[in-house]
DNA sequence: ATGAAAGCGCTAACAT
DNA sequence: ATGTTAGCGCTTTCAT
């Protein structure tokens, strides 16, 4: 028997009597024989996979775009392969360079800032790209998120309409972290066009956040005691600072209201709900994953951007007064 | 020129003229060029790829792992490649399946209980395997982990010299989890060598674990007010109830006392430190990365099991009384 | 229904 | 310091 016909049963395709095939499957099982897929992918020029680049792992937004994904590529043959950037450019152009040289058939990567190098590389893979969590700015191919500077501009305007004033700002570093800067730049911009200012803010860059929001609340409320309204850049420093808050016997949210961004679900258990907004996570990865999928199956024209409208949930912690 | 001396350039081999190299480099970054590694793996039969198979990313465990595997490989020309199973036996043989037709250098994989032939695909790869987390079992190849069993026994005896007699347990459905099994199992069995049994149980399977153990707690409390201790699964769970307990104004620990497993980061943040127990997550990715290293370099027969001893911590929660 | 031949894009090994 | 050749383990294509 040729090594064409076993080839052939193990991939179900072209014609084969049921006698040499069953023959076949019996010695694979037997010899533990598991197919080299990196000849197989030279020959057919095809590779089932799908390169996922993300800043982190330990943000559980990552993941949960990864769910997404991952849900939608299950029902394929096409699989997700996950490099981690750590925020960094030039990991990230490392990265990307990693993955494209196995030659994926799709890429989905986080944001659209990347390095000139990097912008080449995607352009130049031949494949479909999609940029994803982030609407604002130019993307290489095609785009599904949403627009950060409309959700800062819309969570100010919400603080702005219950009545808040006197309003301080905490989150992470902004160099690297983009989307936490478009929110935070859509904020204050809002703020200004109300006629408010931030009075007090803070930045953080590593440690635990949940321990980090209460730190930095602790240290902005003694700092800043006439703040009525705390807006985060995440929800766990938001649950630390709200954690803290209560416990020093602030009455949230008349006292002073709080705010975070992307609804975690980890913090659904807390005795009161951060306001936060949505961020369409597994959303997001599931549009990018079928934007991929239409693309290779030669569907569509380019989609160009998918914006996402995240809603605000006010939770206990944002209230008209 | 040749495709020959191309290749050299590209990979830091041989010996190139200075000139040359600069020309090839020139030419390369200008037609943006990327290797082509599926051809490149095909004719080195070398693959810088390690897989990494691990049951879920949402678990916070294992991204963890994945970072201690990562620091080592960063040193190298190694790169990381995770699946994940979902807990499933089948999906643990599938994702198996997949990344070893990819020929990886080695394989980390979580846990000791395999299919038969996920077994089998394990030990005919030819390359090194580590198996992670876990100690109580036969390894394939190598192990680097906790005895999650000795880790409920510990727990057990700790809760008994701290004076505590009437304890309930709350965790995950036992099923599939085989860890928090073995310290479901380590745990009961120290209690009965102390002439106690545990008087109240309850399990899950999905949701927010922090809701879970607020949920659970108020159950079980209401089921079984004479308790005076609980012992989570989980610190998520545990940290659910923790709140839960304290907004019902129970007082922790002296009325009852509670405990969770994993010394989870994230809740460095709450007011009150949950008992824990370490459960040496990076430290054991960053061991079974060096195990392959050491293995691929021809170095050292193989190691075995390696077990890590991790410690409680009582934090506020767990206090003799 | 099965087989044979060519070739995917590289690298090892051996020239020169 | 550079070039040549063979071949990695499959799939494509074209016979039979």
């Amino acid at each position: 028997m040729s090594e064409m016909t076993v080839s052939r049963v193990l991939r179900n395709r072209g014609d084969v009597s049921d006698a040499t095939r069953e023959k076949v499957l019996a010695a694979a099982k037997r010899l533990g024989y598991v197919p080299n897929k990196i000849a197989g992918a030279l020959a057919s020029q095809r590779v089932n996979l799908v390169a996922v680049v993300i800043p982190s792992l330990s943000n559980m937004v990552f993941p949960e775009v990864l769910t997404g994904i991952s849900r939608v590529l299950e029902e394929t043959d096409l699989q997700p392969v996950v490099g981690v950037t750590d925020y960094l450019p030039e990991k990230e152009e490392k990265v990307l360079y990693e993955m494209l040289s196995w030659r994926p058939s799709g890429v989905i990567v986080a944001g659209l800032e990347h390095s000139d190098a990097a912008r080449a590389m995607l352009s130049a893979a031949g494949v479909p790209v999609v940029e994803v969590m982030d609407t604002d700015g130019q993307a290489v191919d095609a785009a599904v998120g949403i627009s950060h500077r409309r959700a800062g501009r819309e969570m100010a305007n919400a603080i702005l309409a219950a009545g808040y004033r006197r309003i301080g700002f905490m989150g992470t570093k902004l160099g690297l972290d983009h989307r936490a800067r478009k929110r935070f730049e859509g904020f204050t911009e809002a703020l200004a066009k109300g006629g408010v200012e931030i009075e007090d803010q803070e930045f953080y860059t590593d440690g635990s956040a949940l321990a980090k929001g209460r730190e930095m609340t602790a240290a902005m409320m003694k700092r800043s005691p006439e703040l009525d309204f705390l807006y985060y850049s995440n929800d766990m420093i938001g649950a630390g600072g709200l954690l803290w808050l209560q416990e020093q016997g602030f009455d949230v949210p008349n006292r002073i209201g709080l705010a975070g961004f992307n609804d975690v679900q980890l913090l659904q258990g807390l005795p009161t709900k951060l306001a936060t907004m949505d961020s369409c996570r597994q959303e997001i990865g599931r549009r990018a994953a079928e934007i991929i999928l239409n693309r290779l199956n030669g569907e569509a024209a380019p989609e160009g951007k998918v914006e996402l409208t995240p809603k605000i949930n006010p939770g206990d912690t944002l209230r008209a007064r």
